[in-house]
DNA sequence: GTCTATAAAGAGATAGAC
DNA sequence: GTCTATCTCTTTATAGAC
C-alpha cells in the first residue's frame, strides 16, 4: 500500500479537470431508458461504502459485487480506487467552498451573513451527508496525499470566508469581542457535521431517544446555539431568527 | 476479512476481564530498569498508529517495525489485531462512564454538576486524545463487533448519566424548559472530542491561526458555549464559572 | 462494457527453532 | 520473547478474449 500510496503522490493533477468534465458527462440517451449509467450506480454504492466503513476499509470487490459486476471490470470506468473517491467528494467540497465565499460577499450584516452560511451548509450537508461524511472522515487521508491536495485549500478557502464574516461580526459589534474565531469555525463546522450525520443514520448509536426531528428543527436548535454563544452580551435579549431551510 | 470478522463476531467475551487483569499487570522488576515492558510500547506505537491512520488501515507489520520486532513476534504479546485496539480503548471507555455515573449523583445542583461532566471530560479527552479519538472513530466498528458490543454499552451508560443530569437541571428550572436532550448531549461530546483533537494536534488542518490556547482557556470557551445555549432564559445574564482543570 | 484469468504484493496469523 | 519461515487469504490492478 505503501508504494501505491508514493506513485499517487507523485502524480499531478493539473489538467484533470478538463478531463474530468467530458468524462463524467452523462451520454446523452436518445431512448428513454434511466439516466443512470453505469459509473454512476458505481459512484452511488461505492458512496454508501465509504460512508459507512471508510475508504480504506472498503475494497474494489465490495463495491463490485454491489453493482453486479466483477471487480476487474471497475477499471474500465476508474483508474485507481482513489480516482472513485476523488469523483465522490470533488464537487461537494467545491461547491461548499463557492458557498461560502459567495456567501460571505453578500451585502448583508454579519449576522445574517452566518446565519445564511449555517443554513447553506446544514442544507447541503443533510441533502448529501454521506459524500460530506466522507470528505470529512478521510481529512486525514487527504491531507496526506498530494494527489488530493487541493481538496484541503478548497477547505481552508472556505474556512477564510466564515472567518470573514465572523471578523466583520465581531467589528460591528454584532459578536463578542472577544471572540475566539479559530475555535467557534471548527466547532461549528464539525457539529454541523455531526448533526447531519446523525440526523441522517438516526439510530446508529445505542441510544433509544429517537424522537422525530424536521431539518428546520435541526436547524433552529442549532441556530440558537451558535448565535446566543457567539453574539455580543448586549444583545443577549435579542430574538433568534428562525429562517426556513429552502434553497 | 469478511471471514475473519465473522469469526470475531461469533466469539464470547466472557470471562475476558478477569483474564485481562493477570496479562496486564506488570511484572514487578527487582532491577532498577524501566517499568514500560513490551507490551506497553506496543500499545503505545499501536495508539499512535490507530489514531493517525484508523485501525483498518494500520497493518500489524506497521506496529511491529516500530517497535523493531518481527509481526509474528507480536502474537507472542496479543492474540489477534482486534485486541490491541481492545486493550487500548477499553479503560478510558470505561472510566469514562464510571466518571459521568459518578459526578450524576453527587450532590450538587444539575448545573454544577454538567460543569462537571464537561470538566472532567474534557480533561480526560486531552490527557488521552489519541485513546479518546480511536473510541469515537472506530465507534462504527465497535458497534458491527458483536464482541466489542460492551463498549457501546458503556458508551451508551455514560450517556444516561449526561441525561440524567440535563433532565434534572430542565426540571430545577436550571436550563432552557425546551432543551432537546438528546441533541444537545451528542452535540456537546462531538464538540469535545473535536476539540480535544485540535487542542492535541494543533496544525493537522491547512488553517494557519494557530494561537497558543491553554487547556482552561478551551474549558471556558466551551463552557461559556454550552451553558449559554442551554441555561433557562432568566439566567441569561449570570455569570458563567471558570473552574480550572484540576482533578 | 464485462468476462476470464492472473499477476504481484500485502494482509493477518501460525509453527517451531533458538 | 524473538526469529525464521511460511500458510492462506485478500488486496489492487492488468491483459486480453468476447
Amino acid at each position: 500500500m505503501a508504494t501505491r500510496q508514493n506513485t499517487l503522490r507523485a502524480k499531478t493533477n493539473d489538467g484533470a479537470e478538463a478531463k474530468r468534465k467530458a468524462a463524467r458527462r452523462p451520454r446523452a440517451k436518445a431512448d428513454g431508458s434511466p439516466p443512470i449509467d453505469r459509473r454512476e450506480l458505481i459512484l452511488a454504492v461505492a458512496t454508501r461504502r465509504f460512508a459507512e466503513y471508510g475508504f480504506e476499509a472498503t475494497t474494489v470487490r465490495q463495491i463490485a459485487d454491489d453493482v453486479d459486476i466483477l471487480s476487474g471490470s471497475l477499471y474500465h470506468h476508474f483508474a485507481t480506487k482513489e480516482e472513485i473517491l476523488e469523483e465522490i467528494v470533488r464537487d461537494a467540497i467545491l461547491q461548499s467552498r463557492d458557498d461560502a465565499q459567495r456567501i460571505a460577499e453578500l451585502p448583508l450584516d454579519a449576522e445574517q451573513r452566518f446565519v445564511a452560511l449555517l443554513m447553506t451548509e446544514l442544507h447541503r450537508l443533510t441533502e448529501s451527508q454521506e459524500v460530506y461524511a466522507i470528505a470529512f472522515n478521510e481529512r486525514k487521508f487527504f491531507r496526506r496525499s498530494e494527489y488530493f491536495s487541493y481538496l484541503s485549500k478548497a477547505k481552508k478557502d472556505a474556512y477564510e470566508a466564515w472567518s470573514a464574516v465572523l471578523s466583520d461580526g465581531v467589528r460591528e459589534g454584532l459578536f463578542h469581542p472577544e471572540l475566539d474565531i479559530y475555535l467557534t469555525i471548527s466547532t461549528v463546522i464539525r457539529m454541523l457535521n455531526a448533526g447531519a450525520d446523525w440526523y441522517k443514520n438516526e439510530d446508529g448509536s445505542q441510544i433509544d431517544a429517537i424522537a422525530n426531528y424536521s431539518l428546520d428543527k435541526l436547524l433552529d436548535f442549532y441556530l440558537g446555539y451558535v448565535l446566543r454563544a457567539i453574539r455580543a452580551p448586549t444583545r443577549a435579549g435579542e430574538a433568534i431568527p428562525h429562517p426556513t431551510i429552502e434553497l
